[in-house]
DNA sequence: GTTAGCACTCGCTTTGATAGAGTGCTAATC
DNA sequence: GATTAGCACTCTATCAAAGCGAGTGCTAAC
C-alpha cells in the first residue's frame, strides 16, 4: 500500500482540522470538507489505510483519528507553506546598540510568546570560544580590587577581589598593564591553571595580586552557566488541555523553572550555521517531560561564532507555519540588527 | 458571646487539623482529639459559636468547619510557637563576601522554596538613596566608551557609549576624573537633567562626551527596575488543590512570572527595620489573584538603608509557624553576612 | 453544663440508561 | 474496480436516580 495524492490531502485535512479543534477528527467531517468529493465511506477506507501506514491513530474504536508523530513529520516536511509573518519590529525594543544584551532577548522572549500564544525560550548566547578584549581594574579601598573584563561581542563581567596584603594606588595601572598584556587576545578556555601560573612567574613582585586576579576572572568566567535560560510565557501551557492536566503541566513547568535540563540540550544541538530551523515533534525531543510538546529552535548569531538559541514550546497540534515563519523573521531581523 | 480558653482551644484544634488534612473538621475529630475530654455535642455547640463569632465557616451545611481568614488572624497573632527552625547555612552557599548578590539570592530563594514547600519571592534590593563611589571609563575603540558605575553596596552597573565624535586615548583619564570628582559622593536620585546640564557647563571641552556618559549613567542606573524580583519554586503552587484549578493557578503563575505587580506591591511596604516579619492572610494582601493564598514577608538588610524583601506565597492554610520561624532564621543568617 | 440520640441535610460515588459520534463491513451502484 | 449507501456495532460522555456517609442542629435526659 502506497502513499497517492488524495492520501497526501486527506491526512493534510486530518491535521488541520484537528490543529484547530484540537478533537479527533471522524470520517464525515473530512467528507462535508471542500475540494475532494469523496463520500464518509471512502475516506474511511483511505483513513484505515492512513492508520496502517501509521500516520494517524485511534484514541479508541469509536472515535475520529488525530495525527501521529510520524503524521506531523510529514506534515511538517513537506506540506508547510511558507508566508512572511509579521512581528512587531525588534529595532524599537533595541533603542540602542549599547543595550544590554539581556535585556533584549528578555523583550524578544517576551514579543514571541505573546505572539504565538506558546512558551518560548531563549538561551544566552555562549562566548567559550571568544577572545578577551581588555580587562580594567579599579581600586575600591586599600585591599579591595573591581576587576572588569570585557570579552569580544561586548560582554561585560566583573568580580570583587580582597586582597591579602594592602596596596598602593598608583601600583594599580600597572598591573592592570600587565594583565592586559597578558590576556590580550586569550581564548576565554586558555585561562586555566598553567596560565595563572605561568602568568604568576612572570609577574615579580606583583606575582601575589595577580595571581588573586586570575583566580578571580577564572572564576567570573566560569559564572557564565549561572543563568544561560531566559523564558517567557510559561503560563501558556495551561491553555492547552493536552498538557494542563495536573501532572503534565507540573512537570512541564518544573522543568521550564529549572532551566538547566534545556539548557544542556538546547546548547548541545551545537551551531547549525544559517540559522537552520529545528521542529522537534513528541519524542523526537530528547527531554521526556516534553514527550507531549512539540519544540522549534532556531539559531541566531551576534557575532562570528558567539550564538544562542531560541525555542518555541507548545503542543503537537501547534501552528508549525505560524511558529517557523515568526522565527524566521525573528531570525533575520536579529541578524540585521547584530551584523552592522 | 464571648471568646473563652475552651473555645481557643477548639479553635486552635481545628486549624491544627484543616492545615493537615485540607478537608473541614468535624466535631467528632475534635472530640477525639486528647485533652479537652468533651463529646462530640458540646464541641459542635462551641463550634456553632465560633461561627457565629466569625472565625470558622462551614463550606456547606453538612460539612465540617474551616478556619476563617479572621480565624488564621487569631491564630497567627496568639497561637504561634516560636521554635528554632533550622535552615541550611546561608554561609555556605556564600563561597565568598565577593560574589555577586544576584547569586547569593537566587540560591537563598531555592533554598526556601525547598525547604517550606511553597513559593519564594526575593526582591533585589533598592538603592535609590545610595551614593556612587565610583566611576571608570574604558576605551573600547576611538568611538566608543565602556562606563562603569559602582555604587554603595558595591553594586556595579555597565553601559556602552557610542560618542558622535572620536576621542583620543590619552584624554580618557582627563574625563574620567572629571566625572569622579562630579560625581563622587553624590545620591543616585540626584542624577538628574539638571545636574547633567550644570556638569556640561563645567566640563568646557568635553561637554559633548559628558555629557553622552552622562545620559548613559542616568540610563543605566534607571534600568535596575527592569528585573527586581526573583521567584522560586513557582510550581509548588500546583501541589495545593484549593490553589491548583486550573483558573486560580493561572493567575497565581502569570502574577509570579510578569512579576511586576509583585515587585510594586512588596517594594511599597516600606522598611519596617527590626527585618520585621509581617503575614498577609488571603483578603489581606493587596494583590487580587493572591486572596486564596496567604504571604509571609521579611526584610533583609545589606547595608544602611539598603534593603529587600523575601516573601514566602502558600495556601492560607501554610504552616505558619515553620514559615515564620524559617524567615527569622534566614534573616538572621543575612544579616549576619552582610552586616560584617 | 454536658451528653446521648435522632432526624435531617447535603455532597460524593456508583449504577444504569441513553444519546451520539464514529467505525468497519457488506452489498449495491456507477 | 472504485465509490457509496446502509446497517450493526463499539465506545464515550452525559444525566438522573439511588445509596452512602459525614456532619449538623435540636431536644430531652443526665
Amino acid at each position: 500500500m502506497d502513499m497517492d495524492e488524495r492520501k497526501l490531502k486527506i491526512l493534510q485535512a486530518i491535521i488541520q482540522n484537528y490543529m484547530e479543534t484540537g478533537e479527533p477528527v471522524g470520517s464525515r467531517t473530512i467528507s462535508k470538507y471542500t475540494d475532494l468529493n469523496l463520500s464518509s465511506a471512502t475516506i474511511r477506507n483511505e483513513m484505515s489505510d492512513l492508520e496502517d501506514m501509521g500516520y494517524i491513530l485511534q484514541p479508541h474504536t469509536s472515535a475520529g483519528r488525530i495525527p501521529s508523530d510520524k503524521g506531523y513529520r510529514l506534515y511538517v516536511d513537506t506540506m508547510l507553506e511558507k508566508k512572511d509573518r509579521e512581528v512587531a519590529d525588534i529595532k524599537d525594543l533595541f533603542l540602542e546598540k549599547t543595550d544590554k544584551l539581556e535585556t533584549v532577548l528578555k523583550q524578544v522572549a517576551r514579543l514571541l510568546s505573546e505572539n504565538t500564544n506558546y512558551t518560548t525560550l531563549v538561551s544566552k548566547p555562549k562566548y567559550e570560544h571568544k577572545k578577551v578584549k581588555f580587562t580594567q581594574l579599579s581600586m575600591v579601598n586599600e585591599t579591595q580590587l573591581l576587576v572588569i573584563i570585557v570579552i569580544e561581542g561586548n560582554i561585560v563581567k566583573d568580580k570583587f577581589v580582597n586582597l591579602t596584603e594592602p596596596i598602593e594606588e598608583s601600583q594599580v595601572p600597572q598591573i592592570n598593564f600587565l594583565l592586559n598584556t597578558a590576556l590580550d587576545g586569550l581564548d576565554l578556555t586558555e585561562i586555566n591553571m598553567a596560565l595563572i601560573h605561568k602568568m604568576k612567574e612572570q609577574a615579580g613582585q606583583y606575582a601575589g595580586v595577580v595571581g588573586v586576579i586570575l583566580d578571580a576572572i577564572a572564576a567570573a568566567v566560569a559564572e557564565e552557566d549561572d543563568y544561560v535560560m531566559i523564558t517567557s510565557g510559561a503560563t501558556n501551557i495551561l491553555k492547552y488541555p493536552e498538557l494542563s492536566d495536573k501532572e503534565k503541566a507540573t512537570k512541564l513547568l518544573s522543568i521550564l523553572e529549572e532551566k538547566d535540563t534545556l539548557s544542556h540540550w538546547i546548547n548541545a544541538s551545537g551551531d547549525d550555521t544559517d540559522h537552520n530551523i529545528q521542529v522537534y515533534i513528541g519524542d523526537e525531543s530528547p527531554v521526556e517531560a516534553m514527550k507531549d510538546c512539540s519544540v522549534v529552535t532556531a539559531t541566531y548569531h551576534i557575532d562570528e561564532g558567539v550564538y544562542g538559541k531560541i525555542g518555541i514550546v507548545g503542543p503537537k497540534r501547534m501552528d508549525y507555519e505560524k511558529v517557523v515563519g515568526t522565527l524566521e523573521n525573528t531570525m533575520k531581523q536579529l541578524d540585521a540588527i547584530f551584523k552592522k
